[in-house]
Parts: structure tokens; C-alpha cells; sequence
DNA sequence: GACATCCATGTAGTAACGCTACACACTCCG
DNA sequence: CGGAGTGTGTAGCGTTACTACATGGATGTC
């Protein structure tokens, strides 16, 4: 019944390793070893299995891993109680983010920060290609990561997900574009163009198939960029045209590339911060969530103005 | 953030003593005063004050108390969860009960519970005058309490309330009494009547109150006693007529006391079982009560079928 | 098929932690 | 002013959980 082993057996839930518990956790694999033995002794039934030369958990496992969370969120909501009686939220905040959102949101977001003394956001970034959202939550306090409209991946996972802000889709176009000065795009629009795409996987590319659709007309794609500035320069030069988020494009083409609105298609993203849902009830991550989603609304205002 | 440490100061919330919390805990008051002195020093925050020769609760202390029990309750299912996967509700399991309720319940439920291996309940009565209810679920698991209908004061301490059943309060009567005859009786019938009430305190004092107004007519309390065998025997006896719970009432005077519904008056109690929301948890509670709740509503089927 | 590699898990020894026992300071009450 | 009731310090001891190192399997490679 101890919190310590339980932790210790969360960790293993998600880690799938001893080894990686142990160095997640600074310690040496017999010690997390020993630990889980006794906590299988209290327990009176197997919580892991042999499997080839590493180990997985039994059913009975899982569930008391589960149940651990819980006790989790119970003790990370007792440390925030006393973090709000001292008016508190000192510590360190560790976040990734895609590099999109991190150019849009945390240069605002790191300044409000500055002004919290004792508050510390550790920031990096990570191509959203290479990494898989939910697993890193075991790594940061935060991710930033995004999804298409309606769907929510991480739900099933036992994540908290705190939404930052919907981003709408545009389609970028070379500012001589035929298509430059219409105030709007429908998918039809777009038949016999040639695309600068996402990298095979991104979800840019399930927007692409529903032009696709609606407009029922194959789409080409000539080039493949996970790097938003570079496809926004084959943009320019006239080597295609491309889906950009609305808020993240780039002001080093000012007048060169222009955006329109895609109508007829669900062309938006959603940006949501994640978070194991113990670390989620620390106040010095709800503070700094906090921040996040005003400076979302901030950016969010700033273009609603200049349409 | 130690666990235990946290539960110390949930204990001293309710016991409001440092030695109680010792003696309850098996501990030495020298040992409590250390742990809840380091807990102090993590927290960076008082959160208790000396208060004459003892000591409350600081506001700091009590939120924290609070997230304390949401703490043991997390770790209460946990245990819960693999009891469950053990298919095992093992243990001692305390109880007190006021006498009528014991009396009704306990014999039929303890029968069924022998059935279970390994399930043991300790079972003791306590004077409801002398007791507090809600205070007694410091030192026993379960506390069979009683309440008049919608009356729920034991809600607010963050006690976890299961409703057991709701018994009748009928009239009892003497078999050769003028109202012996009749199907029901309302408070008009009673008027003039002598009354065996219970002792000032006990809820049976506010229903005779509610009779009083309905009637507009004073009612007569001639003896107080808190036992119902002796209420039995004075209403028996010619002296005076009494408010007896239906299923309770002794078989011992049989066709010498008859019981009459009463209408127009909100004429019952509610028999539940209370609990500190973490012991709730516990898989051999939930068997407990599981069985306590059957066996009221064999009682109560029982009584259906002989009016 | 032997070897290196990567796992989990045992076996000492050590450092830290929480307990008891006892002494002390303080407040209330007769 | 004692005596009984509080909560709190200090010294010493036992338990516990860690590290360091060694062992036994399973996997993949030359």
C-alpha cells in the first residue's frame, strides 16, 4: 500500500522497462526491482509477466497501475492546495512543443512567465514527425500538440487534455496567383493544382483527401516538407500552392504570399497542451497553462483584426 | 508529501488532540509531534496554533486535511482494486449499532457473513444518548445511525452515508385500547392520550412535536426511558402509549401490544450506515454492506407480508 | 554454435528515516 | 500552589530502501 512502489509501478506501466524506470526515476534497476517484488508480495498476486528478456504487466497490473494514478492525482491536488495557501507557483515547468506553436505561442508566453518570480519554463522542441504526444508526457511536464477537428487521440490514454485554441487551415498562395484575389477557396477552386504536401503521416494530409473528395478530382503533390518556412518559399515561387496554419505563417513574405479561408472542408487544427494528470494539478503547470491560453486568445484577436 | 504524514494530520483534524491521535494510531505523542512538525516544514506554511493546552488547525491545515482524505480514499480503491482481482474481501471489519438496529439487522447478517471465509465483523452497541454518531466512525468502520426522514446531518462532515432502510414509527398500544381497534390513527385521535416518550435529544422527541401542532392540542409526556422493552412494558402495562419502530418492536408481548400506523405525521426514520469515506473503500466493508442492506430489505419484506 | 548484449534479479553493506523513552515547558483547575 | 493535562525537544535504536556488484536468461550476430 505504499505511494512510492505504486508510483514505481505507474512508471513501469509506462515505460515498459525496468531499466527505463530506474533511470527515470534515478535509481538503480535492482532497487526498482526489489520494490515492485514487495509490492507483488503485499498485493498476493502476480503483477508481471516474463516476456522474451523483458517484462509486461498482468492484468491485475494494469489495473492497480491505473488506480495508482489516481492516488497520484489525489497527492499532486493536496500539494496544490498548499502551493494556493502560500500563493506559490514557484518551480520548474518542463514543455515541448512542435515548432510551429512554440514560434506562435511561447516567445509571448516565456515573457508573461518572467514576470511570475520563482516560475521556470523549460522549453524545447520536438519534430512532431520523429515523436509520438502522448508518450513524451512521461518525459515533460506539458506537450503541445495538435489535432484535426473532432478527433482527440489522447482521450483513451487516461491524459489531461487542455485545449489552447482552434487554428484555422488556409490555402497559401503566391501573391500572383489567379486565385489571389477571390476572398475565399472551395475545393473545386483547387482542381489542376499542384501541392507543396506534409510529410506521409502528418495529419495535413487527411485535409488533402477531403479536397480530394469534395471537389472529386485527384490531387497532386509535388513536394513533401515537414518545415513550414520551406514550403512557404516554394510557395512564393510559384512551384505549387500548400495548406499554412493561419497564424504561424511566416512575415518574411510580406506581399509575397498570400492566404485564403477554404470553405466546404473542416480545415482546422486544433492545439491542445497534454499532460499525465497528476503533473497537470501542479499550480506552477496550471499557471503557466493559464498563460498559454491567454496568449492563444491574444494571437487569436490580433488577427480576427487584420482579416 | 509523505502519505503518511498527511494522514496524521487528517487524524488530528477529527481527534483535535495530538495524544488521541497517538493513542488511535499506536504511536507516541513525541513521534506525531515530529512527523506533523516535518510535514509543517515541507508545507513552508503553519498549519496548526496552540490553543490553551492543545492545539486546532490552522485554515492551511484543515484544506490540507481535507485533500488528505481525498488521498486515502485514492488509496483505499487502490487497495480495493486488487482485493477485487483476488476475488478476496478479507479482514476485520468493526461495527457499532444502536440496540433496536442491532437487535433487527446483526443476528441474520452475521449468519450471512460467517458464509464468507475470512471475513470477520466485530460487533459492538452503543447508547445513541450517550454517543456521537458521526464521532464514533473515528474508531469503527461501519456506524449503523439513524435520522428522521430527509434529515441528513452527518452529510456535511464529508462522511460517506449509505441508506439502509427507512422503518415506520407506528403508535404502539395496549391490546384493550380504545384505539386497538382501528386501522390507522391521526394525530386527532391521540388527544388527551399519555404519552411514554424517550429521552429529551432522541429524534422521536420531534415527531411527537409534529403531532402536538397537528392536533393543537399539548401532549403529555408521562415517563422518558431510552430502552424499548421498557417503553413496551409501560404501554402494556395501561400506563400510556408510545411511538415504537416498527420492525423493532419486541415479540416477547405478543397480542398484548398492537401497533397502528400513524398518518398525517412524517412517522419514520432512516436507518443508515455511516463511514469515513476512505474504510467506504474497503472491499470487506462493501461486503459488509452489502449484506446489511439485504438483510433490511429481507426485514422489511418480511413485516410486508404479516400488516 | 559461441559470443556479446541487454534484460531482470539476487546478495552484501550502508545511509536515512521514524520510532521509543525520557525530560521539559506550558496551561488549566481545584 | 501543586497535579494533571497538554505539546515538544533529545538520544539511541531498529527498520527500510538504496547502491554496488554478481548471476541467470533470452536475443541477435559473426
Amino acid at each position: 500500500m505504499d505511494v512510492q512502489r505504486l508510483e514505481l509501478l505507474r512508471e513501469l506501466a509506462e515505460r515498459h522497462s525496468i531499466t527505463e524506470v530506474a533511470r527515470a526515476t534515478h535509481r538503480t534497476p535492482s532497487a526498482v526491482s526489489q520494490q515492485l517484488k514487495v509490492l507483488e508480495r503485499e498485493a498476493g498476486l502476480p503483477l508481471t509477466e516474463r516476456s522474451g528478456r523483458g517484462l509486461i504487466l498482468t492484468d491485475a497490473g494494469r489495473a492497480l497501475a491505473r488506480s495508482a494514478t489516481d492516488v497520484a492525482v489525489a497527492l499532486a491536488r493536496a500539494r496544490a492546495v498548499w502551493d494556493e495557501f502560500r500563493n506559490d507557483a514557484t518551480g520548474e515547468v518542463s514543455l515541448v512543443t512542435f515548432p510551429t506553436a512554440g514560434e506562435m505561442l511561447l516567445p509571448g508566453a516565456v515573457r508573461s512567465i518572467a514576470a511570475v518570480p520563482g516560475l521556470i519554463v523549460n522549453c524545447t522542441d520536438k519534430d512532431p514527425e520523429l515523436s509520438d504526444f502522448p508518450a513524451l508526457t512521461a518525459e515533460y511536464d506539458i506537450v503541445l500538440a495538435y489535432s484535426l477537428r473532432g478527433q482527440l487521440p489522447w482521450g483513451g490514454r487516461g491524459l489531461t487534455v487542455v485545449p489552447l485554441m482552434t487554428e484555422p487551415l488556409d490555402v497559401g498562395l503566391p501573391a500572383d496567383h489567379r486565385l489571389a484575389s477571390r476572398s475565399w477557396i472551395t475545393p473545386a477552386d483547387v482542381i489542376g493544382e499542384t501541392w507543396i504536401g506534409a510529410p506521409t503521416g502528418y495529419p495535413f494530409e487527411r485535409i488533402l483527401h477531403q479536397i480530394e473528395q469534395k471537389a472529386g478530382s485527384q490531387i497532386t503533390v509535388a513536394q513533401q516538407f515537414a518545415d513550414l518556412r520551406v514550403i512557404e518559399a516554394f510557395v512564393v515561387a510559384g512551384l505549387g500552392i500548400a495548406l499554412v496554419p493561419r497564424y504561424t505563417w511566416g512575415g518574411d513574405q510580406p506581399g509575397r504570399l498570400v492566404l485564403k479561408p477554404l470553405r466546404g472542408v473542416d480545415a482546422e487544427r486544433q492545439i491542445v497542451a497534454l499532460m499525465r494528470p497528476d503533473r497537470a494539478e501542479r499550480l506552477a503547470v496550471r499557471t503557466v497553462l493559464e498563460v498559454l491560453r491567454t496568449e492563444a486568445a491574444r494571437v487569436q484577436a490580433k488577427h480576427a483584426l487584420i482579416p
